[in-house]
DNA sequence: AATGAATGAGAGTTCATTCAT
DNA sequence: AATGAATGAACTCTCATTCAT
């Protein structure tokens, strides 16, 4: 016997049901928003009736913030195994700065979500930052000490502002991916970024003092 | 003569109730969410009836866009003004973190504001992205092309991403600001962050050497 | 088997609760008219939440329209059936007025919609006319054209006028009937009506010399 | 001294303003109904500020009854002064006719206020009811008792329904004007309504004989 | 008398959540 | 477990009316 039975099946919780209704929810919330959306709109995008949400989430909210829970753990895991495989602060920064650039530029819909949608109200951000985050920025602050203890990074620089501001550059380097109409590989950021964070903008000495020859000779030429 | 005017005038309509209402709205927004707040309670707030509110705004929405409208109008043009006295790209990275650093730090409510309610919603945010927040990358990637153009920065960086870098790194240093419970002074992030940006996170060469020498010392010590 | 079926249902809509909404509302349109009356007035009437009513209506003007047109389909399609059974334009006429009297006079609080609410505005007017009244019209058209054909009825008189004349004398009958305190009964002014409209108003020239004769003694005794 | 003085002058109300106020409803009313008028509408219109209204009327509802009493008042006094100098029933109801017509026919705002927003609820139904329509349906009445009395209008007629027929059958005529695209004379429409009114729809015997021979010699020739 | 800014009650509508089936 | 009709709290915005000037 298959699917056609005259018995009516207690057919039981299936968390490819769930699965479907996170999906539709990435979706339909980067589309109208948090507030904007309705859980019938998630509902019937994810080919449930309204009620079948409540058998999973407690509520609207729940439903955001189980996305976000379920993807960072697999997002942090993930990336723990590939730092696991490398070696040394700079070639792990660019670890981290790929599979951040990667993970949202994969797929613009959940990268809306995360960069705005998430972002909300004080309320998840605090969640955000009390959790995940929290953890994130250890990572990466974790291998900015690697550095500075064996003299790769400079030791006069303050963990917690290198963190943040590391951070906050992918974070940037996303929210105008984001916002841009133009459809450019994000991953192919995480490059210049890292060589930005380690080198800095500012020309070395002796770069300098090419570059200064170099410009004084074509404002010559003109 | 002034107030006593042979004009017979009904009650005017006062720009410090305009402004009251936006005050209002700022600490509204900041506590309750832009979704959470009720009109009434920035009335309310603002000692105003709710339907004054409309005699000033169009609606709910104007409330933050005007808020937001006003306020950098005014901060930007402070900034270019501040920025016309200083000389050299890398001073003048220096009073731009320092001026954006100084506005929010200086009102935690505007500061959630700008952070977080304005990113309510790709709504907000392309409003946000393609006024005002491309005013103020241009005064950055200006500064940095100056700064290529005379030597002082790398001729190899692309302008575009360093701009985002160094906004998103100001930008993250306010949000984490925003998050943790420490009242700490967020101006004083500005010159690490910009030392960070120009001279990076990685030892120069010569540094680096000595550092390896002293970490190796340290690891014998142990 | 009827009612115990192997699918799961959910409570479904019942065609029941439309009516009892639209019931519902014709009583309280009836009693407070289209503006004065609340959504909620009609929810508790009908003894259902607000919010049901908009899974049967787009608005509250979705309702008194809904109600018109339901009423009047009925109406019409049972005016066609009985003028089917009837022949000569005169009879016709007479079954007209009285379906259209028996209509409203049966039931005020319709009458009472019908004749001024339904008038509330241009807006409501003109949906009316360009429907129902002119359907309606066409109808009592069709009979006084056969009147005219057949000889019964003068050729010299527009169709369209009387047609107006006709429908405006019943008009009155109801609204005047609806403003009335005294409970009368509405159809039996079918018969008078319709000889006024047939006969006139004036005495026929016989009649009239009886008259006046009889109009001459009468003052002569006083 | 003039109008132009230092002194302010405590302007009197003038009777001047009033009619520009009530000038100015008929045409917010006609165009926006009733309670689609704005006061503030109003005032514009009338080129005086809102509070001003409050001066000449008691509340919106004041200025739409205060718009019918006064017109009504002017109407039915030109309307007895017109019935003076005429006589004979049949001659009477021509001139009550033409005179209603008239006045309707001429000002097509003022016409659709008394068709349709007069009739609004049956509160302002009731108050129309009670008042003027009553004095007016007397007028009418009067008439046709007269023309019974004279023997000019047959003797087994309700005075009553007539009354209301002969009003009905005329109030068709104008709402049927209002609603309708064609800008025809409404004054020319007198005549036919009342000769229908006097002589009636039916072909008189004679008449009736001579129209059935035609029809039938028109059946035969096709 | 005139003004028009200010008031605040009020109502239509939406939608997260519940629960009978 | 799944459904989706039903619920009703909640909120924005409008506008008649008031009243300080």
């Amino acid at each position: 016997m298959n699917g056609g039975s005259f018995i009516l099946m207690a057919r039981s919780r299936t968390p490819e049901k769930r699965s479907r209704i996170l999906d539709a929810a990435v979706k339909v919330f980067a589309r109208k928003g948090y507030f904007g959306a309705r859980v019938s709109d998630i509902a019937k995008s994810a080919r449930v009736a309204d009620g079948t949400i409540y058998l999973y989430f407690r509520n609207k909210e729940d439903i955001l913030v189980s996305l976000f829970d379920e993807v960072m753990a697999e997002h942090v895991a993930k990336g723990r195994e590939e730092l696991r495989g490398v070696e040394g602060a700079e070639a792990r920064l660019l670890v981290i700065a790929r599979h951040h650039l990667r993970l949202l530029g994969g797929n613009r819909d959940l990268a809306v979500v995360f960069q705005v949608e998430l972002r909300q109200s004080t309320k998840f951000m605090e969640r955000f930052t009390a959790g995940w985050l929290q953890d994130y920025l250890a990572v990466i602050s974790e291998v900015i000490e690697e550095g500075q203890g064996d003299g790769t990074f400079r030791p006069d620089l303050s963990r917690k502002l290198a963190t943040k501001a590391f951070f906050g550059a992918l974070d940037e380097m996303v929210t105008s991916w984001i916002l841009s109409p133009k459809h450019y590989n994000l991953v192919s950021q995480a490059a210049p970024v890292v060589n930005l964070f380690l080198r800095g903008a500012a020309a070395s000495e002796k770069e300098e003092r090419t570059q200064r020859a170099l410009a004084a000779v074509g404002r010559g030429r003109r």
